[in-house]
DNA sequence: AGGTTAACGATAGTAATACAATCATTTTCC
DNA sequence: GGAAAATGATTGTATTACTATCGTTAACCT
């Protein structure tokens, strides 16, 4: 059986819909990687229309700039991230099996059945772990939001916000929680490799660190004792 | 009294010392106050030059480029709270004390007694917190990180760590746990702000919301009973 | 089969950005 | 009072971030 999965994004995020033509998939799949290679303030249009084999106006036809583009990245990626969520927990009654899914979903332990065409998803996680955060961190935030462009992440937020009042009926901090663990986990993860003075995962073998830390985080705090 | 604190910079950050001059004074103050107006991506050497009355060769004198700028002004901050930690914590026994002033620290509810003469507070840490994290999301992170540039964040880091640990000895994750903190107050904070569905700070008049939230996760995770 | 439309390639052009270089003038310091 | 350093002024260049135009090709419609 082979399955393809369609997301259907938010007309706001590009000018024509790349996901209609040959040139558009090129576009995506080439930039995912070129963000990649570059960083995302080395690449350019120019750039990636060359690696594309097509002209900077060509791309400019796609995608408003650059930064467009990054977010049309992002998104794409929250969205599917909540499929598979939806996917992974499926079926599943016991919360505590949800929550272990979503941590292992966020720190990418999990190989998924779902071919995506044109993407190269490992190299994805990397973005977004390394770039994501610019996609909101603008002065056109609150102007971006009102288009719906971080819908998306904010679904995926509200869906572990529902897992954990599951776990813990009456959590006062569900979404907060949520997008600290999101944040966190890429954070943490970004350090480990980069910069990892900043956490204690130093010379662990273990990837899996990451995923001891963040449930001990989840469930430190969904099980508190002390009134809150 | 009066005192005027100086912070010693790491040379590597700069090409001409901008503290031994009025220009360069002058460049660190309009920066920053252009870089919260503009944020960063708009921000330019030119118009930087304009509004301190100067020219573009001047400014290139003092900083290689606008991103030097910002981990200077970013690299400045961390010393500076790694300061303010120090002597907020000075004589007090308890550690949970010190525990609390940490998050009053970064959550910005501190009044401090020293003045910082050509530096607008608010401001700086609002640009800490919208652009901060572009410091260090970069494809030369560890180029920087080899040239120390990132030592006042680690240093700051280290410290929080260390009281963690004096609260509850043998944890193991206190840098993480450190790190984890900065990064989700600033998140929190951001969130709260502009993308208020990722929290649940939605209408609280309360700005210590953040406060509680940061308590009841530093407390929740050292005092966790379950075998980590 | 013929005509219309949409997509693309090719080319050109512009304003702004991110610098580097030079040289004259002013300020600072010994 | 003179040397050295800092600044101002100006110029220049490569690149970026676009916009516009036009001819050709591919798709689709009846």
């Amino acid at each position: 059986m082979e399955v393809q999965l369609q997301i259907k994004m938010n007309a706001k995020l590009y000018l024509r819909d790349p996901e209609t033509s040959e040139l558009g998939k090129g576009i995506i799949r080439h930039g995912i990687e070129m963000i990649y290679e570059l960083g995302f303030e080395e690449f350019t249009f120019k750039k990636l229309a060359v690696k594309v084999g097509t002209t900077e106006a060509s791309i400019y036809r796609y995608f408003e700039n650059k930064h467009r583009l990054l977010t049309y990245i992002t998104t794409w990626f929250w969205t599917w991230l909540e499929y598979q969520l939806m996917f992974n927990t499926n079926n599943i009654s016991d919360s505590k099996q949800k929550i272990d899914a979503v941590i292992k979903l966020l720190t990418y332990q999990e190989k998924d059945e779902f071919a995506l065409e044109h993407i190269n998803k490992s190299v994805l996680q990397k973005i977004i772990i390394a770039e994501g955060d610019k996609s909101y961190l603008t002065k056109h935030v609150t102007e971006d939001n009102k288009s719906m462009l971080f819908k998306p992440y904010k679904d995926l937020c509200h869906r572990i916000a529902q897992i954990f009042l599951e776990y813990k009926p009456g959590y006062p901090y569900p979404h907060s929680l949520a997008s600290t663990l999101i944040e966190t986990a890429h954070r943490q993860i970004y350090f480990k490799d980069h910069l990892p003075r900043l956490t204690d995962f130093g010379n662990a073998k273990d990837s899996n660190i990451v995923v001891s830390y963040l449930s001990h985080m989840i469930y430190s705090m969904l099980d508190a004792t002390k009134k809150i």
